[in-house]
DNA sequence: CTGTTAGCGCTTTCAA
DNA sequence: TTGAAAGCGCTAACAG
């Protein structure tokens, strides 16, 4: 069995109180300080956390739901996040939800049981029903990357919109009119095709139906289903615009099985500066987002809001995602002009 | 506040004994079953876990400990283990090593203090002494993907070394004889670095020292500098092999950097079927770990385990790794003859 | 600064 | 079957 405060206690002959006290950084006579020290080194105490959360109703834990544990991004994150919260004695509780809404339900449920102290939420739905539980049992929540539709949640995401707008503003400076977007109805996905809308608008450029790719949701598939689509237009696109990770690697396979050369047959940009982009040939031009900062960020304030509860009014960071140059654009001549670098 | 147990006595007028013995599936009078059930509905009860933990001593939660969360390796693994425990009730805590062997002991030393009921580890280190906190707390641990220095432990992998082995032994088949390796000194590395040699012994052909690259963790790093020498050789390999996901990475890297073909100026096959290999042209020839089967096999001996302790001696399961055929290992002509397919 | 005491919310004897 | 009571290991008044 495992020595408790009371070991001590019958070690030390000190009260219980005392002993809980140092262990909590309080103040102790020196002499008993190293009484207590003594014993605890001898018989290998460790506190008990469960006992401990019991009265505390702290349990030094973070529930970390995320959409799909299996995707490269995830995966970054939670690296970040878990550093960041294990150096502050945090634990985190992983529940994946597998691009399923009613499983993500489920882990919120899951997390309120554990009596989490905070959840971090990669969400995979928009409506915030499902984080009712959460709320009834006062514990806070902080959305990364994705929001949904309501504004009583903190949230840490990038300017999707902007990002996008960006990038397309980057094609159409290369001379590229004829662009098409891969996207989800995902959050992301949505208002990265807004930011591209907004840029084809700014330069006057009409949008055919045909030029607009979408689905559900971000993968692979819809990558590659939309590219073998967009090859088999009459007025192929010179650029294409994909507005997640794994759209693009779904690019590059149709890419690859129809032997199509990028950047000399088609140009690219996409999202995400996880390891493919770094490996494939050519480089992927690419908004980057910064995924440490993202994760330390909302880390950060779900422990604020945590201590601090409802002190401060519901926290929205956007972040600034840089574009990164790669070899996948190439300039189009128009009018025999080579329209490079308008930008 | 939440309701208890306390609160439905009050509400139904049966003793505490009588509804803990309800929540737990005891037998109890069909009449006060459904006033208990009645009670709990209108105060929207749930039980407390964690008072309910320190009583029973168990927490329902497994301790995931990885040396490298960012990989998309354990990222898979995760998915898949997550989804085996979440169903049966059980939590999971991340715990990110970093590939970092003091990380790794702090985190055994976590999940202790945190006491996790069981740990599913994929270690980084090979000397099993930083185990001994959770064998100390009576908290078993069962190795995934890799092995320690030690038969205590239950263990579920696959059989590194005949899988390398009929890798290198199907290049062999297709008539190359100049086969480079490149490999960490980590266990998988080394295991695999083993069935190589095996292989080319068994061939009765000599490995020049030169075609043996190896570091002490796997990397792209690794693979991208390990090809980059192998391309300046005088004498270069017509095949390599590469022991692990991150490697192969590095090694593309390489060859699209210096414009050399895969596979007509160099065959490749390597470990994993994780995205990239899929999207990448030419398809990747590769071993493919049965990712689902080692997670649910791993949770399902730990779960095990916990309900029966000792009584049974240390599992070391180890599955069989299918070699999947891509596009990336050519035929080589020996003597005039095509040495296709001796395999 | 120290110790006594009363719980936190639940399970589990044990006697009825 | 049921319920009273003891206690899991700890913290937090409170009085000394």
């Amino acid at each position: 069995m495992a020595a408790t405060i009371k070991d001590i206690k019958a070690e030390t002959g000190l009260g219980l109180a005392t002993i809980s006290k140092y262990l909590n950084g309080g103040n102790v006579r020196s002499e008993n300080r190293q009484k207590i020290e003594e014993a605890i080194k001898k018989l290998d105490y460790h506190p008990n956390e469960t006992a401990r959360s019991l009265v505390t109703k702290r349990t030094r834990t973070i529930g970390f739901v995320v959409n799909n544990i299996a995707s490269n991004f995830s995966g970054v994150l939670l690296q970040h996040a878990s550093a960041y919260l294990h150096e502050r004695g945090y634990g985190m509780m992983i529940c994946d939800s597998n691009l399923d809404e009613k499983q993500e339900a489920e882990n919120i449920r899951f997390c309120v049981e554990k009596q989490v102290d905070g959840i971090l939420l990669v969400t995979a739905s928009r409506e915030p029903g499902f984080l009712a539980p959460a709320d009834k049992a006062g514990i806070p929540a902080v959305l990364l990357d994705r929001e949904i539709k309501s504004d009583a949640f903190d949230c840490v995401t990038i300017d999707n919109s902007n990002a996008a707008e960006r990038a397309t503003d980057y094609l159409i400076g290369y001379g590229h009119r004829r662009i098409a977007v891969i996207h989800s109805e995902e959050y992301t996905g949505n208002e990265r095709y807004t930011g591209y809308l907004a840029s084809m608008k700014k330069a006057g450029i009409n949008v055919p139906y045909k030029y607009i790719c979408s689905a559900h949701i971000h993968s692979a598939e819809l990558g590659y289903n939309s590219m073998m689509k967009l090859l088999k237009l009459k007025e192929r696109p010179t650029a294409v615009l994909t507005t997640n990770y794994e759209v693009s690697l779904g690019v590059i396979m149709a890419l690859n099985e129809q032997g199509i050369r990028c950047p000399e047959d088609i140009s690219l940009i996409g999202f995400d500066e996880l390891i493919l982009p770094m490996v494939m040939k050519p480089k992927l031009t690419l908004v980057a987002q910064p995924m440490e900062e993202i994760a330390s960020e909302g880390a950060r304030i779900l422990l604020k809001r945590i201590e601090e509860g409802n002190s401060f009014p519901p926290q929205r960071v956007s972040l600034y995602a840089a574009l990164k140059q790669g070899e996948s654009v190439r300039d189009i001549i128009v009018n025999g002009k080579n329209n490079c670098r308008l930008l």
